[in-house]
DNA sequence: CAGCTTATGTTACACTCTGTATCATAAATT
DNA sequence: AATTTATGATACAGAGTGTAACATAAGCTG
């Protein structure tokens, strides 16, 4: 007997779970709700939550999936006309955001480890932002620099969490060359130069 | 009658719990440990655990401040002579990585939310391969297009995280032109151009 | 509409984990 | 050697978990 989607019942009974999980998320965190917490919210009985879900992550992945999913299915093939015309994956990703703003906070809520590589990540932001100042320039554009830092920490802690989960297949010496090689040129620079130039990022 | 550090029991009984807590996280996740569990794996009684800690997190905060403490450490200041010569903060990272592997393979471990960013990561990497692909050229150096594109990605998550922990300071589709802009042209096309270029990266 | 099916609600139970208390023991400090 | 302090053993109340049996209510079907 296992449980049917279609039935109205279920459908409601599961929104209603994945609602009161996700406020409670934002109100207290993940860590301290109780499954009794979530039935209780989302008045249902607290056996209802076993018959939908093994466990309060098991309901975390129900929401965050669909998110996932339709992030996935609204980002368009990548083209060099699409990116000229201000397409891309990145801007779909961003409108996406504000589209389903509540499910990002949760996904991007964090948790215990995350709160130690966010210091990490802003720690490497601030040496980046040393750098900028250091070489004294101004910025094409108005480009603020807290952006330029915190874009450039996060590709490379990022970099070095890819590179540690998939096994340190290159040696680190050359992973941190590459690294600040491709925040310092970027791809096109990296790609043997091209005759498209990305439109320059300004205020309207 | 607080606890004192400068005690040996006291920091025998720390460096077991904290041992015996990082055995069990690589083992078998964090959540779904008890103080049981890491009480009887450090071999010691549950009750101690309290006497130090109030909870995991707080346990798991202690592991990984000093990880982050000792980074922070041994981060020189930033300057385009270092560069020149090999050191920036990227290769601190890394130099710290490969030393306290274990500590950064807790810190790195996927929690709940974590494997969902990823997912989102691995998409955005792959949309930036096909772009790769698309555009038919090899990269100077022999860059493996796999890094640049997990660069890239990690950027432009990690951007967009930041701009909604900040409170979405600027428009999401300034946002989206920005953080392509800078993957594309880099952060010295972005400064107006340098004199100064990093040293191309190759596998020696 | 009546009858069947299926999901939810109620109550109950055994179990694990938590957080705390008390007292005994062992290790450090003086 | 005496005192201080940390750890260990045992116990307990309370909360949360996971499951069961049965009753009720909502949806589907002829």
């Amino acid at each position: 007997m296992p449980i049917n989607l279609n039935d109205p019942r279920v459908r409601k009974t599961r929104k209603e779970l994945q609602n009161a999980f996700v406020r409670l998320i934002l109100c207290k965190g993940y860590d301290s709700i109780s499954i009794q917490d979530i039935a209780s919210e989302s008045d249902t009985a607290r056996i209802t939550f076993y018959r939908h879900y093994k466990d309060k992550e098991e309901l975390l992945t129900d929401c965050l999936n669909t998110l996932y999913e339709d992030l996935v299915q609204k980002t368009s093939p990548i083209s060099a006309a699409g990116i000229l015309a201000g397409y891309s994956p990145v801007s779909t990703l961003y409108a996406h955001i504000e589209e389903q703003e509540t499910l990002y906070r949760v996904l991007f809520s964090s948790r215990g480890t995350q709160t130690v590589i966010e210091r990490m990540r802003h720690h490497m932001a601030e040496r980046i932002l040393d750098a900028i100042r250091q070489s004294g320039r101004a910025p094409e554009s108005n480009i603020p620099p807290e952006i330029i830092a915190y874009h450039a920490a996060s590709a490379q802690i990022g970099l070095a969490i890819w590179w540690l989960d998939h096994g340190k297949p290159y040696p680190a010496s050359y992973m941190a060359q590459i690294s600040l090689w491709l925040t310092l040129t970027g791809v096109i620079e990296t790609m043997g130069g091209s005759d498209f130039k990305p439109p320059i990022p300004m205020l309207t």
